[in-house]
DNA sequence: AATTCAATCAACCGCGGTCGT
DNA sequence: TACGACCGCGGTTGATTGAAT
């Protein structure tokens, strides 16, 4: 049997030091993202290895922005959304830089409430209207509104595709690269 | 200037799926 | 095949910061 990822009594927790944030560093930049498991002891850290994947993948990798969401990042989410519901990570991953935690408190904190208020007055109505026509197209079909994959391949159904420029495209891939290539950032 | 309240965001918790023994 | 650990995810919490009074 395998042991315990980490003996919870000997854990750190709490906000990242500096130093915690450079040994982590250090080490996946010499050795990479390996064992979750055993990076922490191996990289001298009193953390368990789920808090250092997150801390890596939330706030510590070089990939990441640190700038706040634009206004087609905004758009994209709330269209991605509409579609995948509160999968966060897939929606982290049409979007480059971005983490699921990032997205989800994004969405939380600004466009939940936007989208509320909209509701009321005019604003995203349109926008709303869209995406709600674009779901009972895809229900019709008779596809689940989280199902986006089809099942041979994960090729998204062309028709699922919005109207819009913005690339919906949700086939699995590494989403930096693919976007890089046809995204301007 | 002090206090209160709301907004934001980093981090934790618990669960489900996957994988190793 | 069963059991239990690992990993990743989504939900939630708590600390911090800024605005309002």
């Amino acid at each position: 049997m395998r042991k315990p990822c980490c003996d919870k009594q000997y854990t750190n927790k709490g906000a990242w030091s500096q130093q915690e944030d450079q040994k982590l560093i250090d080490y996946i930049q010499k050795h990479g993202e390996g064992c979750w498991r055993s990076l922490p002891q191996a990289a001298g850290l009193l953390r368990c290895g789920k808090s250092c994947r997150l801390r890596w993948r939330n706030y510590l990798r070089p990939d990441l922005k640190r700038d706040g969401f634009g206004e087609d990042e905004e758009d994209l989410i709330i269209r991605l959304h509409a579609l995948l519901g509160n999968r966060w990570s897939l929606i982290a991953g049409r979007l480059p830089g971005r983490t699921d935690n990032e997205v989800k408190n994004y969405w939380n904190s600004h466009i939940r409430k936007k989208l509320e208020s909209s509701h009321r007055n005019t604003g995203f109505t349109r926008l709303r209207a869209e995406i709600s026509s674009a779901a009972r197209s895809k229900r019709q079909a008779n596809v689940p509104e989280t199902q986006v994959f089809d099942s041979n391949g994960g090729k998204p159904e062309p028709s699922n595709k919005s109207s819009s420029d913005i690339n919906l495209d949700l086939t699995l891939s590494i989403p930096s690269k693919k976007l890089e290539s046809s995204d301007e950032n």
